[in-house]
Parts: structure tokens; sequence; C-alpha cells
DNA sequence: AACGAACCCAACCGCCCAACG
DNA sequence: TCGTTGGGCGGTTGGGTTCGT
């Protein structure tokens, strides 16, 4: 099963690199450069397979490594293409400089995948998740939890016809007030789960996590319905999506330090909302400008003010959530009604 | 101070795929 | 067209470090 391994596993040395090992390598590569990973340690005088000698070439000794600690440029660099490319951390590495797909995959798995856990979004998704939505700690709790009236009423302003289960919904909406709460951890059937957010996801108008990372070209695009119909929920689909500027951008994700256009993509409810971000977002303007701000200069990658650089895990955390989780409303829907007798809680 | 738990991350593993003969 | 190969990728592991009791 699957090939042969890439080279004898007999007398090579396994395990941790040393310095001498290291300056081996540095020193070859220098020297001849860098090819034939497979002859490579053979030539070098090193007990390595090519393999190992390339990872570490590429994700330790190569000179334009930046270490240290992510900045929240860059972290949200890492959630936007992650919501975009998914678990594509070399495509996501090429748009950070100077970080390797390896540094970005602990960085994801260590912290931010925690993170977005912690404030009830899905990370492979980017959702919501379900099992921690608590609708009745947003509404009313005299409407939703007394009155069908409101049930049926809120499915109907959403334009579910039939109503969909009130207790679906409940379990649907609203997810940022369970994270504040944090009461309601009991798991959820999984699968009624992704059933519910399915349905969610499909009414007119509504969209998650997912919107606000989308890229959207222009604003007329961007307040179409169904939007999210639009958008394959799967990133590996961009490429054959039937929207031609979905398309585009995949294809622009998927060329090595080429730059896209940023527009952030709040929500529709009226007469706006995209704000073209690509103005104050000199890093991603022109191919010259994004090459030009590795490793001396993380910040310029996202210069736009209303991003905090937040430098707690907590900052952060809220930051993110201010910014992540912007809802698509329709017209019809007057949030202030449901919230008159309770203060929101974020 | 000691110990176990939790965390972090470098390195490895196995699969995939493009290139090539 | 098919088989082989090398390089690249994402997922996983395990050892070192930090944290909590």
């Amino acid at each position: 099963m699957g090939r042969a391994p890439c080279c004898e596993k007999s007398g090579l040395k396994k395990g941790p690199w040393t310095p001498e090992e290291d300056q081996k390598l540095v020193d070859y590569i220098h020297k001849h450069g860098y090819g034939n990973w497979r002859t490579l340690p053979k030539n070098a005088g090193l007990q390595r397979c090519g393999k190992s000698c390339r990872l570490r070439w590429t994700n330790y000794l190569r000179p334009d490594i930046k270490r240290g600690r992510f900045s929240f440029e860059e972290e949200e660099t890492i959630i936007q293409l992650h919501g975009i490319l998914g678990n594509k951390w070399s495509a996501i590495a090429a748009r950070l400089p100077g970080r390797t797909d390896n540094e970005i995959k602990n960085y994801w798995n260590t912290h931010i995948r925690k993170r977005l856990l912690r404030m009830g979004i899905d990370p492979v998704t980017h959702a919501p998740r379900l099992d921690l939505l608590d609708l009745s700690s947003f509404v009313n709790p005299c409407l939703f939890n007394n009155s069908s009236w409101a049930q049926v009423n809120l499915s109907r302003l959403l334009g579910i016809d039939p109503p969909i289960d009130p207790e679906q919904l409940r379990l649907a909406m609203f997810p940022l007030s369970s994270q504040h709460q944090n009461s309601n951890p009991a798991p959820q059937n999984f699968q009624e789960s992704q059933l519910i957010n399915q349905q969610i996801q499909e009414l007119p108008g509504f969209t998650t996590m997912a919107s606000p990372l989308v890229q959207f070209p222009n604003e007329a695009q961007a307040c179409q319905p169904n939007l999210v119909d639009e958008f394959p929920s799967n990133p590996t689909d961009l490429s054959s999506s039937s929207n031609s500027q979905m398309s585009d951008l995949a294809s622009s994700l998927k060329e090595d330090y080429v730059p896209f256009p940023r527009y952030e993509y709040n929500y529709c409810s009226s007469d706006q909302s995209l704000i073209d971000r690509s103005s104050t977002n000199s890093a991603f303007n022109s191919h010259d400008s994004y090459q030009s701000f590795g490793s001396s200069s993380p910040t310029a990658m996202n210069s736009n003010s209303t991003y905090i650089t937040a430098s707690t895990e907590d900052e952060r955390e809220i930051s993110y959530c201010s910014d992540v989780l912007k809802f698509e409303l329709p017209d019809l829907l007057d949030v202030n009604e449901f919230m008159y007798c309770q203060e929101p809680r974020w």
C-alpha cells in the first residue's frame, strides 16, 4: 500500500537535526543549490532521507523564514484564506511571506482552531457551530419561549414556508449569544445540526461566516439574493464554479504571489455594504507592493483601520468575533422588534 | 519541589500527482 | 497509454516545554 519510501530506511538518521547537519545542508545548498533531493543528502554527506532534507530546508533553514509569533494581521489573513481555500496550507503560506505551510498548519491547529471552537465557530466550515447555538439568549424570551406567534412570524419574515421547527430555529440562529453566555455546551446530534445549518444557509439573505470571507468583485454581485448558492460550500469547487467571478478569484488564489483585491462583504440589508478594502490595503494592490511587505513589516499586510491590532488571545478573539460574524438579514426583519425586552449580549 | 496534564511544534508518514521515458 | 519516479502536500506523531495542582 502506497509507494515505497523515497530512500533506504536503514542507516539513515531520523529525529531532530543537529547544528552540524544543518550547517552541512546549508553549505551544500549555498554551493550547489537545491534540486534533486534524493541525491542531495548523499552529496552533502548527510545520513538523511532526501525528504527530510527538503523539509528541513523549506521549513527551517531557508533564509527567508520569518520566526516568531504570528501578528494579528497574519492571523486574520490565515483565517480569511482558510475560509476560501480550506486546508491548503501551502496556498495559504504562499500569501504569507516568510511563513511555511507547516508553521501555518501548526498555528492553525494549536491556536486559531481552538479559538474558533471557543467562539462557537466551526473551524472547518467557518460557520457557527449549531450545537452551541441558543437563540433564546438573544431574542426576547417572552416572545420565543411563550409565543407561537413570534415563532411563526420570524419564520415568515425569514421567508421560510412552512415555518421551520422553532426549536431548530432556536438552535440555528445567533451563535454569538451562546459564546458570551457559554452556558449551553450540551452536544446536539451532529447530523441534525448539519441539516439545520443547511436549512438556515438556504434562507434568502442569510449568510454565516463564509460570506464575509468572500471577496466580491462588485457590489451588484454582492447584493444579489441567495449568495450562499453562488458560493460553493467546498472551497475546492471554486475553480469549477459557474460563477465566473468566483472562478476568477479561485484562479487568482491558486497562482502564487498574485495579489487579489479585497472586498469585505458586511451585510446586505439595504443599500450597501461592500467596503472596498483594496484602497486601504496596499499590500494586495500590486504585485510589487505585495512582495515588498516581507518579513520587515508584517503589519503592512493589512492596514485597514477597522482592524484592531490585538495583542492578547482574548483581544484577538473579541476583535475577530466582532468582525467575522456578520449576518445578512432581509429588510423585512426588524431585529429591534425582538430586542426591546432584553439587552443584546454582545 | 515534584508530578502529571496540557500544550507546542519540528519532524515524519503516507498519499497524491505531474513529469518523464 | 502506461509505469515509474520525484517532489509536494496534508495529517499525525512524539518529545520537549510550560502550566497547574
